[in-house]
DNA sequence: AAAAAAT
């Protein structure tokens, strides 16, 4: 089947040919005819099937055939994240180039005045997150009246979002009358009643996933402690040939400290998540494309459609949380028929999440060693560092048991006489021991003295994570030995209150606080 | 054990 089969007008079609394509993938090839004749469609796919085009290319044709009403919208596409958005329109002008169609990206992160700017000019197309499309039309800046087409793209993770009260509030406003194009990768019961609501009389679609990653990317794990995460990363990227490479971590306030780590070790790396401003975010993928940047550091914003041509490798520095985000983060590489390779760092303690991917990819990941590097055993206890006292030589269960026993310690000592147990304090951490020396304050409710309480802790931390990242990445500080210095006993950044509290404290020197 | 989205 070739492209020049499905009924596409000529200058779509010369707009494929001179990006060099010639055969239409099988979810362009089925949904394309029937959205040209205006039909709704509920498509089964993935990100990776070439679904972006599958209803971009008919589109375009669509709207360069109609005619605007004063310069009203005639489609909107919503999509789950910013870089999505930005792709589609990409895509949009790939294959618009020939046509005169307008467009607007509404995205949230960027200025409002140019969004609106560009919406009073007029534009035929919106490629919207649902956030900035409905606060531009509670400003009325938007006129939905005069939507012909309406897109829903990856649906199921628009769900995931929480996103489907603002797609229902989104779809209350376009006219009763138009053509519905809703794609999800996935079809749970929540979804199909969602399209049952949206569609009128859809021509379902559903096409294989892409060649499963298992097919084109080599996968292979390796099971390290997690100090020595890195060090382990550093030597697969040197050993590895990279050309450019995702590196994935659960949280984002581990991404930073990464990528400045690679950076000290003479890596190009860079950072994308969803904390970012977005003109960094546009900027730095950007420079991902262009090859400026070899390496991204990137939360889960990227485990998704996200299309870099020609991504060598994928490494997992974290075990991905649900495993469904193990393949799609995987699928960054092995695309279009590429092979890719996808590497991943697992500790003791992610035996379960480990066993759930292979269960969901039906295979083992192949375990590698890293030269120069002690490897962990699964269900091995992992030492913590960052937790202080009570990580060796217990296990979880019984750390976990111990934490709960203390916590209702303390809660009961702070009903009671708060000095009176001193027997029991040198089970604890000394820093812990220093801040019960401040005056107790009898007043307080035992759950707003744990809230207190746990609030500079973690804020302890997050300074103990820090100066653990610009210690040699060799070096694990456990602990602090006998000396705790004196910032550590206070928040890092004391509310008013809390330094309120703590010189009224000082001046008081142990005398109780009515 | 998390991340994504409006300000």
């Amino acid at each position: 089947m070739l492209f020049s089969e499905l009924g596409l007008g000529p200058d779509v079609l010369r707009a494929i040919e001179d990006k060099g394509y010639t055969q239409p993938t099988p979810i362009q090839e089925q949904a394309i005819p029937w959205v040209l004749q205006g039909r709704d469609v509920l498509g089964c796919a993935q990100t990776g099937t070439g679904k972006t085009a599958s209803f971009t290319l008919p589109m375009i044709d669509i709207l360069a055939s109609g005619r605007a009403r004063a310069r009203m919208p005639r489609s909107l596409i919503l999509e789950p994240t910013r870089e999505l958005a930005a792709q589609v329109a990409e895509s949009f002008e790939t294959y618009g180039k020939h046509h005169k169609l307008s467009m607007a990206l509404l995205i949230g992160g960027e200025t409002f005045s140019e969004q609106v700017k560009r919406l009073d000019r007029g534009v035929d197309v919106l490629i919207a997150t649902p956030g900035r499309l409905i606060d531009l039309f509670e400003r009325g800046n938007i006129m939905l009246n005069d939507i012909k087409v309406f897109v829903i793209d990856e649906a199921d993770r628009m769900l995931d979002m929480g996103f489907i009260p603002d797609i229902e509030r989104i779809v209350s406003k376009l006219p009763k009358i138009r053509q519905t194009l809703f794609f999800s990768a996935t079809m749970p019961p929540e979804i199909r009643r969602l399209a049952d609501a949206f569609l009128m009389n859809p021509k379902e679609i559903s096409v294989a996933p892409p060649a499963s990653p298992a097919e084109t990317v080599t996968q292979a794990m390796a099971l390290v402690h997690e100090v020595d995460k890195r060090k382990a990363l550093r030597h697969l990227l040197r050993t590895e040939d990279v050309r450019n490479a995702f590196i994935f971590c659960n949280r984002k306030r581990d991404i930073d400290v990464l990528r400045r780590s690679l950076e000290r070790h003479g890596f190009n790396a860079g950072a994308l998540h969803g904390d970012m401003v977005q003109s960094k975010r546009t900027e730095t993928l950007e420079a991902f494309k262009r090859g400026d940047i070899t390496l991204l550091v990137c939360s889960d914003v990227a485990a998704r459609g996200i299309d870099v041509q020609g991504l060598s490798h994928v490494f997992n520095f974290d075990v991905p949380i649900n495993a469904e985000d193990y393949v799609h983060r995987i699928g960054r590489t092995g695309r279009a028929g590429r092979q890719g390779r996808a590497f991943m760092l697992a500790t003791p303690d992610d035996d379960k999440l480990v066993s759930a991917i292979a269960r969901l990819i039906k295979r083992e990941i192949p375990m590698i060693a890293i030269d120069g590097l002690e490897s962990a055993e699964f269900g091995e206890e992992e030492a913590r560092p960052s937790r202080g006292r009570g990580g060796r030589g217990r296990d979880r269960s019984e750390r976990t048991k111990d934490r709960g026993e203390r916590a209702g310690r303390e809660a009961s000592r702070e009903e009671r006489a708060p000095r009176a147990e001193a027997g029991q304090r040198e089970d604890r951490p000394r820093d812990e021991r220093q801040r019960d020396e401040r005056p107790s304050q009898p007043r307080e409710s035992v759950a707003a003295a744990e809230a207190r309480r746990s609030e500079p802790r973690r804020d302890r931390d997050r300074d103990r994570r820090r100066r653990r990242d610009d210690d040699d990445d060799d070096v694990a500080v456990i602990g602090f030995g006998d000396h705790v210095p004196s910032f550590m006993l206070r928040a890092a950044r004391p509310r008013p209150a809390d330094a309120a509290r703590d010189t009224k404290a000082e001046a008081l020197d142990g005398a109780q606080e009515g």
